[in-house]
DNA sequence: AATGAATGAGAGTTCATTCAT
DNA sequence: TATGAATGAACTCTCATTCAT
């Protein structure tokens, strides 16, 4: 990564906040350009197409969840219930603070079907989530009732995700996050 | 050049199947046109604008899941847990057959922020659906847990409705719901 | 003319009033059709075309000024003071009431040069405004003085119209008719 | 597809030549595209909006207007009568010249009903060309009498263009100018 | 006559993208 | 790299007009 990180660095940034907060289809490249104080043509200096820059978001969150979220399930001398409370907290923490949600959530509902690699981005990262939970609960719960707990857990979360989107309660998130937090307990 | 006369309700049916697959900016009023024999000024004798379209499309669902999901709630001679079964056999079976999702929670991420009438639509739809869960739980919840149980199984619905759109699993959705129809066995 | 005439000539007075205030081109048929009751597919039955509906508006106003402003000219028992008096008031009450201005000299500049047929009945307009104050004049100036000052009225009078769209006032105006009926005092 | 890099001055100027011809409405974007070798989408680089480049327009117009004709009513070294002279030369042969007579007049007509910035702009114009002509004859009448007469000079010349569209005529514009210029003789 | 659904062309506008400077 | 002019395709929407009923 070359010095000119920041620059690149700050495009996604930007570009991910207007992605999740106006949607992918509702943000055009002139709107990112704006954001970050360039003009529409620079973008293509940094990134080749829009989908190309949609897809170095993804990346970028997902990068940002396997660094500080996902590892927490491989950490030592924590035990199964620490790492499921530590990562529900992260969790949790980041999308109440997260304006507009889950970008790679949001992005199954507006772009996964006609845009494979955006799709196997999404995969990938659910992929990971799944199995970060899984190796939590598994030693508890067993591959296949922790797998499928895994999955619960996910959905639950993009749902409140969404619903939070819709009203400003926060509550119902809290309560499925301190329910997570007692599977081990 | 014939005529074809084309009713108000086949084009909102067409309409949502488009606005749900590639979703309500991905579909161009032309594509609707198109899926419906018509070309795209024809539309405008119909709907007034493409918004006027996507609301209507939002109110047909939301009465059709008034009339055949959210009237289970006040069936006559039937106790709780039946209620509750057939509630939850009904949003299964809409939701295993229905390609593309819930158009209503597709809309909350994609078109909700700037789009004061939408958002008004999908509160309703959600507030109605959130009452009759509400109404069907409360006699053993009582008020506010059951409100709270309301919420939790629609976000869980939703949420395991949108991972439905990535991976092709339906197992999460089908044990969510079993072990909501449970909860007042 | 049928008995049907009412409903023709209430659409075009319709008409008039809507492409003076709005414009040829700012007129819809629809606005049209909509503000004598009817629905835009009916005016159709009445009018062949938008263009005949302009020029039958045009036709209207110009049987209306023959008979009520340019026959003064030809009264029998009065002087040639009395007839330019007489002709300038009926000018100057018409248009201080008609929203709108001229609509004739209107579409001198919205609509003469691909219209042909407009032009033609335009000029024809003006041709007998200026063949009216020529006849009042020519016994006191001759021809060649009569018909100058005629198109000096004239213009004079279209330009004073033209301003009172712009400005509220209508001293200009009154001023300028002022001076034309103490042409002959 | 070669990339030729087009002024907004010839912008402008192609399009006061289509407006004033054409008419505004009666002129596309892709029309004035066209006439300045640029593709409709093109303009919108240089121009937000029709609405904007007209506006452009009218203030082109304007400042051309007030650096070679108003600003004669400040010259030095000149009698009142000679200002007038040079004033009313220079409105003459601009208007002989213009093909399709004044921009800002014609647009009283087509568009300042629903379009106030216009409405503004053509307003300040004639108030402009008012104050200039006031200037000039307020040493000699007053300045009641000087402001009467300069909103004469201005109806009869605007109207004369007016007529001059329909007609081919020039002799009623130029005996009005003439007039004008004995007004300090 | 009146209706209202449909047409097809064209309007203004936006946008991802390209490329000479 | 950054800029900004240009592209071309797409989009929403409007309109004069036609025609079966």
């Amino acid at each position: 990564m070359p010095i000119i990180k920041t620059s690149r660095e700050q495009i996604i940034k930007d570009a991910i906040y207007l992605f999740k907060v106006r949607g992918y289809f509702g943000t055009s490249m002139s709107d990112v350009a704006q954001s970050c104080g360039l003009i529409k043509g620079s973008l293509y200096h940094h990134f080749g197409s829009k989908e190309a820059l949609g897809l170095e978001c993804l990346k970028y969150i997902h990068e940002y969840f396997a660094l500080t979220v996902f590892s927490i399930a491989h950490l030592p001398n924590l035990s199964g219930s620490e790492k499921l409370i530590r990562f529900t907290d992260e969790v949790e923490s980041y999308f109440l603070e997260s304006e507009g949600g889950c970008l790679l959530g949001n992005l199954i509902l507006q772009a996964s079907g006609d845009m494979p690699e955006f799709k196997a981005e999404i995969e990938s990262y659910f992929n990971d989530w799944e199995a970060a939970l899984t190796a939590i609960l598994i030693a508890s719960f067993g591959k296949a009732q922790a797998t499928q707990t895994a999955r619960e857990i996910i959905a639950s979360t993009q749902g409140c995700i969404m619903m939070m989107r819709l009203y400003e309660r926060t509550a119902t998130f809290k309560n499925m996050n301190n329910k997570v937090r007692q599977l081990l307990a």
